[in-house]
DNA sequence: AACCCTCCTATTGACATTCTAGAGGTCACC
DNA sequence: GGTGACCTCTAGAATGTCAATAGGAGGGTT
C-alpha cells in the first residue's frame, strides 16, 4: 500500500470553525462542504460524513445555523445551512480563540 | 470579577507535541512542565494535572519518552521524564504534522 | 416500460481517544 | 502544623473515526 502522507485528522473542536466560516460564504449542503474543505485545503483536510453531519445538527441545535431542504444543483434532495446572526458571532469568537491557541503552540515550538 | 479571556482549552491531540517539544530542551518532571507551559505560552495555555499525567503515561507506553524517579530541585520526590531516540523522531512528525494542519486552517480562514 | 448502474446526499451506530473537573495523598521545609 | 511542590485517580463529556445503510435522479439498455 502506497505511502499517503497527505491526510491528517482534524484536531477536535476545529470542525465547527472551519464550517461556520465556510457558511460565511452563503449556504451551502454538507456534500458541498466536504468538497470546499478539500479544494481549499489542497487536499490536506478531509472531512467524513460521520463528523460532519453530527457537527451540523449540533451547531444548528445551538443556533448557530438553520437549515432546510431543498433541491440540489443536480436535483437531488438536499440539506442546505446557512449563518445565523449569532452563527457569525460565534464564527468570530471561535477564529480569534484558534489565533491565540495556533500563536501560544507557535510559541512553545519555536522555543530554544 | 476580572475578564479573563486568557485560559483556552487545548485542542485534543497537541498535548503530546506540546510534551515532546519541552522535553526535548532536557529531562523534567510534570510540575515543570506546567510551569513551562503557562511561561512560554504567556499565560494562555494551561495543562490540567487531569491531562497531563495521562498523557505522560501514554508517551512512556508508547516509547517515546523514558521515565525514572528523582529528587526534585526542592528535594521532592518526582517522576523525571526525558525523551528516547523515538520520541525524538515523534516529535519532528507531530511538528510537521502540525504545521500541515495550521496551514491548511489557516488557507480556509482565508478564502475570501 | 422495466431494468440496472452510478453518482449525489444524508443518516446512523459502535467505538476510541483525549480532554475537563476536582478530590485527595505525601513529604519537605519554615 | 501550615504551605507549597508533586503525583494519582475517578467520573464524565465532547468530539472524532470507521463503516454500513438508504434512497432518489439521471441515463443507458433491453
Amino acid at each position: 500500500m502506497p505511502k499517503t502522507p497527505s491526510k491528517i485528522d482534524l484536531l477536535q473542536g476545529t470542525l465547527d470553525l472551519i464550517v461556520l466560516k465556510l457558511l460565511r460564504g452563503g449556504a451551502a449542503n454538507g456534500w458541498q462542504l466536504t468538497q470546499s474543505i478539500q479544494a481549499i485545503s489542497r487536499g490536506v483536510l478531509d472531512v467524513n460524513y460521520g463528523s460532519l453531519y453530527p457537527a451540523l445538527r449540533r451547531l444548528e441545535a445551538r443556533g448557530w445555523v438553520a437549515a432546510h431542504w431543498a433541491p440540489s444543483e443536480n436535483n437531488r434532495r438536499a440539506r442546505y445551512y446557512e449563518l445565523t446572526a449569532a452563527g457569525r458571532k460565534q464564527l468570530e469568537a471561535e477564529r480569534a480563540s484558534w489565533e491565540r491557541f495556533s500563536h501560544a503552540l507557535g510559541l512553545i515550538l519555536q522555543a530554544d
